[in-house]
DNA sequence: TTGTGACTCTTAGTCCGTG
DNA sequence: TCACGGACTAAGAGTCACA
């Protein structure tokens, strides 16, 4: 599984939870919309200081977007 | 908490758990010797794509890398 | 509201060294 | 064995018009 699709799909999901737009959230970010867009798709290769804006503007810690889904699916599953 | 700095800590603490020197990790996961070194202290800002493979040279999760654990700001009292 | 190609500019990442 | 620097090439950051 490519980790630039893992953290897309986490990026994605953890956005529609909360009733974001990818524009809402690349504000929120400091992020162009686009760019919102590429990594959520999983085309773009972030480096790890904008999966931490990323994460800051979700609200969510750096982890939660780089673990897998099988993991973060359930959150009960998740072992640290 | 600067997470580059938080990655390299990672990095070197886990590196050296398991006994590898710097090269011996480059070797394993591909990059240079001078960009690990960049990378433990928290100089460089690598992509999502090198951490994964510092992440399987090491053989620990990527979320390894990036959690901010407290144990990690006193261990041995390393002054960054 | 989001996807996409095509950019420019910046930096990721390599390779040569030294102390 | 590692920190650190200079110079370099490949690739990411960041943006836009358009679909």
């Amino acid at each position: 599984m490519d980790i630039r699709r893992q953290v897309g799909m986490n990026v994605a999901r953890i956005r529609r939870e909360q009733g974001l737009s990818q524009e809402e959230l690349a504000f929120r970010s400091g992020l162009h919309r686009t760019y919102i867009s590429g990594v959520e798709r999983g085309i773009r290769n972030p480096t790890i200081t904008v999966i931490q804006e990323i994460a800051s503007a979700l609200v969510v810690d750096v982890a939660i977007l780089v673990a897998s889904t099988k993991q973060n699916s359930k959150y009960s599953g998740i072992r640290y």
